[in-house]
DNA sequence: TATTGTTATACTCTATAACTATA
DNA sequence: TATAGTTATAGAGTATAACAATA
C-alpha cells in the first residue's frame, strides 16, 4: 500500500483537509454557490458580474484592459461580451483615438442590473462576515492577497 | 494575478479585491498553478491527485464512496478513473461482496507516482507556509473550513 | 512589427438524464 | 425499489493559433 508518510497520523497520508489548495477550492465553490443563490431574479454568473463591475467602475475601457485586469484571455472575452450585449446590459462603442479598439459602456439596464447584484452581493458578504467575524474576514482577505503573490512560473504575456 | 486599479472613476463601487469570492478564486488559481508547477516530470492534475490520494489512504473503496468524499458526480468519475487506469496508476477490481461495485486499488506505479507527488506537494505547502507563516496558514485553513459550511442552498425567503 | 478584436478549436470540469446489472 | 457504475450530452471556463484591420 502507499505508505508514503509512515510517521504521520493513523490516517497515514496527509488528509486533503490539511492542504491549502484543496480547501481553497472547496471554499471557493461554496462561496460562489452562495453568491449565485443570493441573486434574486435574473442572475449573473460571477464572471459576468466581474466584467460589469470593472466597466461600471471605469467606463470606456478596452477589452484588452479588462482582460488584463481580470486575467481573462482576449479570445474568451469576446463571447462573454457578446452575451452581455445580447442581454442589453452593455455595448461596444468605437474608440475615437484607436480604431482597432472598443470602448466598453454599461447601458442603463446594465447599471441597474449591476446595482441590483451589488445589493444582493452585500448580503452575501454579510453572511460571510457572520461566519468569520469582521476581523476574521479582513484577515482572510489579507492571506488570500498574499497567496495571489505566488510567483507564476508561466510563459510571459 | 489581477491587480485591481484603485482610485479611478466610479470609486463608489466596491473593488473586486475586497470581495471574498473573487479573492478566493484568484488565490485558488495561483495555488493550483504553483501545485502543478511544483510537479517534476509526469504531472498530475489536482483532481487526479485527490483521487489517487483518497484511494491510497483507503484502498478498496468504491467509486461512489470516492465521489461522496470528493464531491464529484459519479458520472464524472468514470472517465477520470479510465484515464488513471490507462496511465497504469490504478485499477478496478471486482468486489466479492457486491457485484455492482468496484474496489479501487493503486498499482505499484500508482503508489510510486503518489509518493513522488506528495514529496513535491510538501515543497509546495512549504512555499505557502513561508508566505503566510505557520500560524497564518493554520488560521487560513480554519477560515476556509468555516466557509465550506455555508449552506448549499439558501434558506427560503 | 506589434496590438486589438476576432474566429476556430480543443480540453477540462461540471451537471443531468437515462440505461444495465445487480441488490 | 434502490443502488453502483456507465453512457451520452450539454454548458461553462480556459488554452492556443491564426487572421484582418489598425497602430
Amino acid at each position: 500500500m502507499a505508505r508514503v508518510k509512515q510517521g504521520t497520523a493513523a490516517a497515514g497520508l496527509a488528509g486533503l483537509d490539511s492542504q491549502v489548495g484543496y480547501m481553497l477550492r472547496q471554499a471557493q465553490l461554496a462561496v460562489f454557490a452562495d453568491f449565485v443563490a443570493s441573486q434574486r431574479g435574473a442572475a449573473l454568473r460571477p464572471g459576468q458580474f466581474s466584467i460589469l463591475l470593472v466597466i461600471g467602475r471605469d467606463p470606456g475601457r478596452s477589452q484588452s484592459s479588462v482582460c488584463e485586469q481580470l486575467g481573462v484571455k482576449r479570445a474568451n472575452l469576446v463571447a462573454a461580451i457578446d452575451e452581455l450585449e445580447s442581454l442589453g446590459l452593455m455595448r461596444r462603442e468605437a474608440s475615437s483615438s484607436d480604431r482597432r479598439s472598443n470602448q466598453l459602456q454599461l447601458t442603463a439596464a446594465g447599471e441597474r442590473a449591476l446595482h441590483k447584484v451589488l445589493v444582493d452581493q452585500a448580503a452575501h458578504e454579510e453572511r460571510i462576515t457572520r461566519l468569520l467575524g469582521a476581523g476574521g474576514r479582513r484577515a482572510l482577505l489579507k492571506q488570500l492577497a498574499k497567496l495571489c503573490g505566488l510567483p507564476k512560473t508561466r510563459s510571459p504575456e
